[in-house]
DNA sequence: AGACAGTCTAA
DNA sequence: TTAGAC
DNA sequence: GTCT
């Protein structure tokens, strides 16, 4: 996801109030920030009506192909079977290439795929390329020799490995160094108090003491750091200090302390409390610690933990600009500066469905194809659940919702519409089958003493015309362009999930995050501006801290927090870093103390993963979204592949393609296969298909692939990897656009549509891939999952699990036994997996068509 | 003080 | 086990 | 950060 994230709002707020169905709803919607591009749905093509869009996202690949075809060639119309297709590709086919079939691809693939490329990319890439962008450039190097590079790299760890003095005795046990950057412990001379490494736990805090650089002494006097085991006093160290040592030059501190330094890697401060040993008089506490600082950083840990104390109070807001909100956009816009790139963004549409949602009925194909004959139906009896579940789905609306609203125009001609649309629904009121589910409502709560005011809501009608609901999408799409929401806390909303974004980059700060974005959830809940800090903090999911940071924002137009972070050059490397496949906040945290700051820092001095280096390599490319109709290009040669292996599997593209939008930062694909069950065929399946888009030159890397474990084990089925668009396959006939976004030059050659190799400039875009292999029975449970997006997934889960049940990429099961922790003991009993309409409705939640799953 | 989704792979 | 990703 |  990455920065796209933004746009997600809170939403979890499950269980706890339910207004009464959404059925009018407002929407209004709050634009988010900028950050999402868009997701509007359809633009021109695509079209259709909601219904058939809906109808259309989902519809097998095979279709989608068919839709997308017409986009390569001329004109849609046709639905879909499948066939056509196949001749295309002998063109295709032939252009491919002669690249040697390796075996199986899955260990290989990555030197195959190097092989090729660094054959191929000789000069360096125009491309986006906005690694300038963010801190200093260097030299930026050339592909080519990234690519060597990463190749010769590629070996895991060897080199490294220096000696490094050994301590004093000891000496046996070849102690293996960590990198020499992570030697937090280098230069210091540790003496552990129970004197001796007999006790096994002991000794292995001295060895890896040791691998972080540190000298084990037993000699008290040569140390620098006394490491006394957890549950001594200072009185048991006293004997020791009597001797010549002069304890007070000796830093004391608990077991504790190493392992948190070789923890973060980092030297952290001893002097906190909890590193302390108990005991300590007052003449032995005010130790200089000398010696420490040895590195470079040493600071920010202990800031981070220490931090909390909220100490603000109202009081201090004082400044007061004069502009208010904007600035705090102005900042938002900013920081976007990095690797920039941001796409598109379109205008959509969409349709109103609403509480009559239930409507569609059909979302998946498959499971209408299915329900025909197996005779189920799925549709959602519009009364019977609802009032009840209806708590739920409100919260779930809430979540998502409102998004949407509008339908309105635009249909599409030509396919689609076929499909879906089936009138049956009708009857089916008797549960397909047994379920039951419970549910009873639980309702309830809501309580909430004292606070709460719930005024919920919105009222804003908002849209209306194009333009509520323009804002409404500015939700998802991100542009802060508009501004306009309707609702009255869009701004201190924005503000709010800038907090988010900041904190999204921070260390392990997600939780934080995702507090920041419930409060910005809830606040859009909210029907009127909300300005004190009593009005906010009556707002479920905004407590003490976010109503002090609302109150102040109100007032002044801006947060000093949020500033602060957003200033932080610190947090902006987190940002610049993250953004590397494969770094998280973890790894960033630590490049960071140990003063890398470019991303040729990076490239110079780290020592990266083999996925962090193509993230490394590819890092413009890898962040550069997708339009849609490119997803749809790449997802029809997958198809097409596919297809020649296997005539009867069908391919779905999920993620944010399914929910209509007009950028992805990925692909997403859902294979599946009519009475497939066992993970066998499927696999097989997958490493051929997997083989021959590999030797055709469209995918170019494995980035993680699925560990062939047992037979008939349930997962190993998804497939990660990077793929690349052949340029003759560039959408672009029917009048959209073409490449240009990347061709950059393209001096007339085009022609050999593949990847690699190149002469004539042209360069292929890098793109993520993501294969999933699902058993028939499990598509329904698959499609929500891959179809996401994250946070509506974790919600779902989340009251999955609230009601006892646990959902997951295969199923929703019941009588989940959940241990310490909400720690699974027992899988539970699957209820169900198959069909997506199926699962929402054991869970009580009213059907969400997948452009409705925004959150 | 614990939960905040649930699962999988790489290292 | 931890980090990162979906 | 917020809720339980
Ligand atoms: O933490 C996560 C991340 C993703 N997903 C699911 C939902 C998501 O829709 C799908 C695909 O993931 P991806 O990262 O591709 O997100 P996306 O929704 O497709 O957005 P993007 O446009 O960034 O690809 O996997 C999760 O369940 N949990
Ligand atoms: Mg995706």
């Amino acid at each position: 996801m990455e920065p796209a994230l933004g746009d997600k709002v809170a939403f979890f707020q499950e269980l706890k109030a339910f207004q009464t169905e959404d059925g009018n709803e407002d929407t209004w919607t709050t634009k988010d920030s900028h950050r999402n591009a868009a997701k509007t749905f359809m633009k021109a093509a695509a079209g259709a009506t909601t219904n058939s869009m809906s109808s259309d996202l989902a519809r097998p690949v095979n279709q989608v192909v068919a839709a997308t075809k017409p986009f390569l060639v001329s004109t849609p119309k046709r639905t879909a079977s499948d066939p056509v297709q196949t001749t295309k590709n002998s063109e295709i086919s032939r252009i491919i290439k002669s690249t040697p079939p390796n075996s199986h691809l899955v260990p290989h693939l990555r030197e195959t795929a190097s092989e090729v490329i660094d054959l191929s990319t000789i000069t360096d890439t125009p491309i986006p390329d906005s690694t300038k962008a963010s801190s200093k450039q260097q030299p930026q190097r050339r592909v080519s020799d990234r690519l060597l590079r990463r190749r010769a790299t590629g070996s895991p760890s060897v080199q490294e490995t220096p000696s490094f003095k050994m301590p004093k005795r000891k000496k046996d046990v070849p102690i293996k160094m960590v990198p020499e950057a992570d030697r937090c412990f280098a230069g210091l001379v540790f003496f552990f108090f129970p004197n001796s490494d007999a006790n096994s736990v002991r000794k292995k805090r001295i060895d890896k003491a040791r691998e972080y650089g540190a000298t084990w002494t037993r000699s008290l006097k040569d140390a620098t750091h006394i490491i006394v085991d957890k549950g001594l006093t200072y009185a048991d160290l006293k004997p020791l200090l009597e001797g010549d040592v002069d304890p007070a030059k000796k830093i004391v501190v608990n077991a504790d302390f190493p392992i948190d330094c070789w923890t973060h890697r980092t030297l952290v401060s001893h002097d906190q409390e909890k590193y302390q040993v108990p005991g300590k008089t007052a003449s032995q506490q005010s130790n200089a610690h000398p010696a420490v600082a040895s590195q470079s950083s040493d600071q920010s840990l202990v800031l981070k933990e220490r931090r909390s104390k909220r100490s603000r109070t109202s009081s201090q807001i004082t400044t007061r600009s004069g502009n208010l909100a904007s600035q705090a956009a102005a900042q938002s816009t900013e920081h976007a500066v990095i690797p920039s790139t941001q796409p598109v963004a379109a205008s959509l549409r969409s349709r109103a469905n609403s509480s009559s949602s239930t409507t569609s009925e059909e979302g998946n194909p498959v499971d209408n194809v299915r329900k025909d004959q197996e005779g189920f139906r799925s549709r959602m009896p519009p009364p019977d659940m609802d009032s009840e579940k209806s708590s739920f789905e409100d919260e779930l609306s809430q979540c998502i919702g409102h998004i949407m609203e509008f339908g309105n125009d635009v249909v599409i001609p030509g396919e689609e519409e076929d499909q879906s649309p089936q009138p049956e629904d009708t009857e089916e009121s008797k549960r397909p089958e047994d379920i039951d589910d419970d549910d009873e409502p639980h309702r309830s709560e809501d309580e909430r003493p004292a606070k709460k005011t719930r005024t919920s809501r919105t009222g804003a009608s908002a849209a209306k015309g194009s333009e509520g609901w323009q804002s409404s999408f500015a939700c998802m799409q991100g542009g802060l362009k508009g501004v306009e929401s309707e609702n009255p806390n869009a701004e201190t909303i924005n503000f709010l999930l800038e907090m988010a974004d900041e904190y999204e980059k921070k260390g392990d700060e997600r939780f934080r995050r995702d507090a920041f974005r419930k409060a910005a959830g809830a606040l859009k809940q909210q029907s009127v501006k909300i300005l004190t800090f009593a009005e906010a903090i009556a707002i479920d999911n905004i407590g003490k801290s976010s109503a002090e940071k609302i109150e102040e924002f109100a007032r002044t137009g801006r947060v000093k927090k949020l500033q602060n972070l957003q200033n932080d050059p610190m947090v902006k490397l987190q940002g610049l870093f993250t953004k590397i496949y494969g770094v998280g906040p973890s790894l960033a945290d630590r490049w960071i103390r140990q003063g890398y700051r470019t991303l040729d820092d990076i490239r110079e001095k780290a020592h990266l993963t083999a996925n962090q280096q193509i993230g490394l390599d590819h890092y413009d490319e890898l962040n550069t979204r997708i339009p849609r109709k490119e997803v749809e290009a790449l997802g029809a040669h997958v198809v097409r592949a596919a297809r020649a292996i296997d005539r009867d599997v069908q391919l779905i593209i999920g993620g944010s393609y399914r929910r209509g939008a007009d950028s992805s930062g990925d692909i997403d694909i859902i294979i599946t296969r009519q009475g497939m069950s066992s993970t066998g065929q499927l696999i097989d399946f997958l490493d051929e298909l997997v083989l021959k888009l590999t030797n055709e030159g469209f995918l170019t890397v494995a980035l993680a692939a699925h560990r062939k474990s047992h037979v008939d084990d349930t997962d190993g089925n998804k497939w990660q990897g990077c793929c690349v668009l052949p340029k003759d396959e560039y959408p672009g006939d029917d009048g959209s656009e073409v490449d240009d976004a990347n061709t950059s030059d393209n001096d007339g050659s085009h022609e050999r549509p593949n990847n690699k190799s190149n002469k004539d400039g042209w360069r292929p875009i890098w793109r993520r891939i993501d294969l999933l292999l699902v058993p028939a029975s499990q598509l329904g449970a698959a499609l929500i999952y891959f179809t996401g997006n994250d946070i509506f997934n974790r919600s779902i889960r989340l009251l999955a699990q609230k009601k006892g049940m646990r959902l997951n990429q295969r199923g929703l099961y019941r009588d989940v036994l959940r241990g310490k922790g909400n720690v699974k003991i027992a899988e539970g009993e699957l209820i169900e997996g198959e069909y997506e309409r199926k699962i929402f409705r054991h869970l009580g939640v009213h059907w969400r068509e997948p452009h409705e799953r925004w959150c």
